[in-house]
DNA sequence: TAGCAGGAAAATC
DNA sequence: GATTTTCCTGCT
């Protein structure tokens, strides 16, 4: 199925899918393709349109305006967070960079896997998991493999998902599928909530009571911003840990400031983050998850 | 709050 | 080719 879709709105394909939000997404040559929602989708950006080619009638222009949130306001969004020289600097250089808006499951999933782990590994991890236990489909003459359900993970042993380079992630990834399998993880009540009470129940509430293991802050706030439409997330990772540090002063206590003076790579408590995490949105405000990915990218661009 | 382990691969030297 | 670092969480 193919079909073009023209932008109303400012989107670039590679900011966005370059990004870190998203793990299975490969460029080939001039198009960008993945695997989504059971199926393969392939996108061409040609200036003001988005050429399209999908595996399957349910991923449609409709999909596509949703998973890259196409309908919404970025140019609003980014004049909210338009605070100061470093972010607006951040904005002007990665234009046009969009959050997606992935499968909940998927996402929970990939960002388990994300911990102590640089991009290229976790597409790596993200990519054996889907070959081993994932729905596989052919299009075009290729082969792929749609990402596991829960169902297809909570039964496999912890060792066989260990011999996908998981490491001690395994478990982890075993406990979450098996509790999203059993039903104990409302999405649905998640996503209903407010960013601060959706965060509350994602981790206290559900995922508390050693329910499941392996979901900390971060990758809480990475799940509720990229899968949840939870705006105001901020997920603070080592990148943006520095950047704070760095460039919002006032937004760090000096105690942690000097730590990661001293040691670049020092890990924020769970008081520390919850500070941290409310102070940087009570500056940037309702689209805070917006600064985050700008910055992001901007710190990965300057090395810095 | 501090310190550490956990497994493996990428980045860096 | 060895060392360091890596979008972190849980335990002591």
């Amino acid at each position: 199925m193919e079909f073009t879709m023209p932008l109303g709105s400012p989107f670039n394909l590679d900011y966005t899918l370059d990004s870190g939000q998203v793990f299975r997404w490969k460029r080939t040559g001039e198009w960008w393709v993945g695997v989504v929602s059971g199926g393969v989708l392939k996108v061409k950006q040609e200036g003001d349109a988005l050429r399209c080619v999908a595996s399957s009638e349910n991923i449609g222009s409709s999909f596509v305006t949703s998973y890259f949130r196409l309908d919404e306001d970025l140019e609003g969004a980014l004049a909210g967070i338009s605070k100061d020289e470093t972010v607006t600097n951040a904005i002007e250089r990665f234009y046009g960079l969009r959050l997606v808006r992935q499968d909940r499951w998927e996402c929970l999933a990939s960002f388990v896997l994300a911990t102590n782990a640089n991009i290229p590994r976790i597409q790596k991890m993200v990519a054996e998991v889907s070959a081993r236990f994932g729905r596989p489909f052919e299009f075009e003459g290729q082969g792929y493999h749609a990402f596991p359900g829960p169902g297809d993970l909570a039964g496999v042993s912890a060792a066989e998902l260990r011999s996908c380079g998981l490491g001690y992630r395994a478990p982890f990834l075993k406990r979450v599928a098996a509790s999203v399998s059993a039903g104990h993880v409302d999405f649905e009540r998640v996503a209903s909530l407010p960013y601060e009470e959706s965060r509350r129940l994602l981790l206290s509430e559900l995922f508390g009571k050693k329910v499941l293991l392996g979901v900390g802050p971060k990758v809480a706030d990475c799940v509720l911003l990229y899968s949840f439409d939870k705006d105001e997330s901020f997920p603070i990772d080592v990148w943006i840990a520095r950047v704070i540090s760095r460039s919002y002063p006032e937004l760090m206590g000096a105690a942690l400031r000097s730590r990661l003076r001293k040691d670049a790579r020092a890990k924020l408590s769970a008081a520390e983050y919850a500070r941290v995490s409310s102070a940087v949105r009570g500056y940037f405000g309702e689209y805070a998850g917006y600064a985050q990915q700008y910055l992001f990218m901007a710190a990965r661009d300057t090395g810095a």
